[in-house]
DNA sequence: CAATTTCCCCAAAGCGCTTTGGAATGGCGA
DNA sequence: TCGCCATTCCAAAGCGCTTTGGGGAAATTG
C-alpha cells in the first residue's frame, strides 16, 4: 500500500493525504480523520526512503564503533548503552544505525554517513584527547553528541559526561580515610579522555594526603575480567602489596576479586575494592546492599539523555551548546574495609 | 555531489556513469574507469536511498530488541553478536538497523518493517517454543534467520544453533563422573528454546545415571549475575546443598562463585561450577588454563555465520534451507574436582 | 558495397514521497 | 448581483538513483 493508492481509494489527491498524515494545516479535520481512519485499515506506511528523499533527511541515528583498541573486545556497556538511546530514538521515531570500523577508519566512517545521507546525526563514542572525530564531524557539518568530553578541542559541542576525576577523587578519598595508604589504580586505557580524568581524581587525592604513588600500582588497559586479574596477581605479588584497588570497570573488579580468592585474600577485609560501577544490567551491583562500594552512574541513563540531546541539535541546529555533567553516586558496599594492620 | 552533476562532468548520461560504477557489462572499460576515477577524486557516495527507492532494497538488516523478560535487562551477549554480525554486514555492504521493542511488540515491529521496506531481512533472536514471530515473517515474506531453533515449528528455515542438549549432557555427565550427584541446574528463561533443551540434556544424563533431580535443585530465570548468586545462596542453605553447579551462562557462574565464595566454600574442591561459555569478549575464560570448566561457543562467531546464512537467503530467495548445528567445545578448568567426602 | 551484428552510449520513465504554486468552492458584505 | 477572502484541495515538479528500450557508429559478414 503505498500513497498513490491510498489517496486513489480515498478519492483525494496525494499531496491532500499526504498533508492530512503530517498534519498541515491546510486540509480541513473532516478529511484528516478520514484520511487517518483509512491509512490505519488500509495498514499504510510511508515508505522511509522515498521520504528521505523528499525531505532530505533519514531519522535514523548512526553510531560508529571501532575496534581501536582490540579487533576482538567489545565494550561491556555498549548493550546498555544503546538500550537506553533506543528507546528514546523509538519515542522520537528515529532508527539507529549501527557501523563497525577498523582503528582508525572512524574519521572515513563519518564522511561516508554524511556523503550518502545515510544519518541524520551520530554519537561519538570514547572521545580521547584531541580527538580527531571532533574536527571531521565539525567539518563536514554532521549533528553530533559525545559521550564524554574530550580535553584539547576549544570549539564546543554537545557532551554528557560524568565527573569522573572527582567520582575517583571520592573513592581514594574513602579508601585513604579508612587508613590505606598503598591503593593500587585499575584503570581503562588512558589516552581516552574519562580514564585520564579518573587517573586524576586519584592522583590528586593521593597527592593531597602526603602519599607518593608506586608507578607500578597504576596500570591502564582494556577493561576486561582478565585485565583486572592479571594486574592485581602481578601487584598482589609486590615486596609491598596494594591493601585497597580503584578499578575503573565492574568487570575488572571481578578480576580482581578473582585475584585475592586466589590468593586467599578475603575481600573488604584483608583488602578492598572500589570500583566505578555503569550499572550494567545484568551485572547488578546490588542495590540494597551492595557487593562493591562504587560510584555509580547507569550508561543506560546517559544513553537516553545522549539521545535526547543530539535529537535536540538535529533539530535546531543552531542552538548553543548543551551539555551535562553528571555526579556518579558513591555508594558504600562489602568490598571495603579499613586497612589491616 | 550526486549522479547527475557527476555525469555532467564526466561529458556522459547518467545511465552510462550508473552502468560503469555498478559494473554492468555494457560500457566499455575505458570509460569505465575514467568514471570511476572521476568519481573517487570528486568522493562520489551513491545516496542509498535513491539507490533504495529505484531498486526496491534497503541493503539494511534489521535486528528487533525486545525487552520481553525484563525491561532493564540487556543480553549480555549482545554486543559480541552484533560484532560478529557486523562485520559480515560490512563486508557484504549491507548496514544494521536495530528496533527495541517491548514485550510482544516484536511481530509488529516485522510487520512495520516490511510495510516500510526498511530492512532487506532480520535476525530473528532467542526463539521460544512454538515462536509466534516465525509465522508471522513467513506469512509477510520476510527474509530472515534465527539465532537457535524453536520447536513446534514445522515450516522450514535458516538457523544456526548449538547443541546444546549434547552440551549439557556432556557436561552433566563429566560431573558425574566426578563423583557428583546432587548436581544443581542454574538455567536461563525455560520458555526459550535452548534453555529447555539444556535442561534437557541435563535431565537425560541424570536419568542414565540413576540419579532422582530435586526439583528445588533446577531454576530458571534472567540469566544475571544476581540471578546466580541468590539462587546458589538458597540452593546452599539445604539441608543437602549441591555438590556442583551447572550453570547457563558465565555471567551467573559468577554469582554462584561469589556465593560460594561468602559461605567459604572453596570453587573446584568444596563445590564443583560448570558453565556455558558464549566467549563473550571482555570474560574471557582463560585460553590456556580455564577458569571454569565450560561447554564453549563463539557468539561472536555465530553471528558472523548467520550474518552470512542472512545474505545468502537475501540474495537466493528460493535455495533450499541452510541449517548449522555446532558443537560446543568442552574445555575442563579450575571451577570443578571430585565430588567431596 | 550493402547488410548485419556488435559495441557504446543515451533519453526518459519510474521508485514513493513532499512541496510549490495555483485553482476551485463557498460564505460574506456591499 | 458582484467581488473578495478563506478554506480546501489538486497537478506537477522535484529528490537521486536504476533500468527499459532504443539508436548511432564502428566492425564484421556475404
Amino acid at each position: 500500500m503505498n500513497l498513490k493508492e491510498l489517496s486513489h481509494i480515498l478519492g483525494l489527491s496525494q499531496t491532500t493525504v499526504s498533508r492530512a498524515l503530517n498534519g498541515y494545516p491546510e486540509v480541513s479535520e473532516a478529511t484528516r480523520a478520514r484520511v487517518v481512519a483509512a491509512a490505519e485499515t488500509h495498514n499504510y506506511r510511508p515508505n522511509p526512503r522515498a521520504q528521505g528523499l523528499a525531505t532530505g533527511h533519514s531519522r535514523c541515528i548512526g553510531h560508529v564503533i571501532s575496534s581501536k583498541h582490540s579487533v576482538e573486545t567489545v565494550n561491556p556497556i555498549f548493550g546498555d548503552f544503546m538500550a537506553g538511546a533506543g528507546e528514546t530514538y523509538a519515542r522520537h521515531g528515529y532508527e539507529m544505525m549501527l557501523t563497525r570500523v577498523d582503528a582508525d577508519g572512524e574519521a572515513d566512517a563519518y564522511r561516508n554517513l554524511k556523503a550518502r545521507g545515510a544519518v541524520d546525526g551520530v554519537v561519538v563514542h570514547a572521545p580521547c584527547m584531541d580527538d580527531a572525530r571532533l574536527p571531521v564531524l565539525h567539518e563536514i557539518d554532521l549533528p553530533f553528541v559525545v559521550h564524554g568530553r574530550a580535553s584539547g578541542t576549544n570549539t564546543p559541542y554537545d557532551w554528557l559526561d560524568v565527573n569522573n576525576r572527582r567520582a575517583f577523587h571520592d573513592a581514594a578519598q574513602y579508601l585513604l580515610d579508612l587508613g590505606h595508604s598503598r591503593i593500587a589504580l585499575i584503570n581503562g586505557h588512558e589516552d581516552m579522555d574519562f580514564a585520564m580524568r579518573r587517573r586524576t581524581g586519584f592522583e590528586d587525592a593521593m597527592r593531597a594526603a602526603g602519599i607518593d604513588i608506586a608507578p607500578d600500582l597504576m596500570v591502564a588497559g582494556e577493561m576486561t575480567e582478565g585485565h583486572g586479574y592479571r594486574n592485581a596477581q602481578r601487584m598482589l605479588g609486590h615486596h609491598a602489596p596494594p591493601t585497597a584497588f580503584l578499578v575503573s570497570s565492574i568487570i575488572s573488579a571481578l578480576g580482581v576479586r578473582r585475584a585475592l580468592d586466589a590468593r586467599g585474600l578475603r575481600v573488604g577485609r584483608d583488602v578492598s575494592i572500589a570500583t566505578f560501577d555503569d550499572c550494567i544490567s545484568y551485572l547488578q551491583n546490588g542495590a540494597d546492599t551492595p557487593v562493591f562500594t562504587a560510584a555509580r552512574s547507569s550508561v543506560r541513563a546517559a544513553g537516553a539523555c545522549l539521545a535526547e540531546l543530539l535529537i535536540d541539535r538535529i533539530q535546531r541546529p543552531d542552538a548553543p551548546p548543551a551539555t551535562r555533567l553528571w555526579e556518579a553516586e558513591f555508594v558504600i558496599g562489602a568490598s571495603t574495609g579499613p586497612c589491616p594492620g
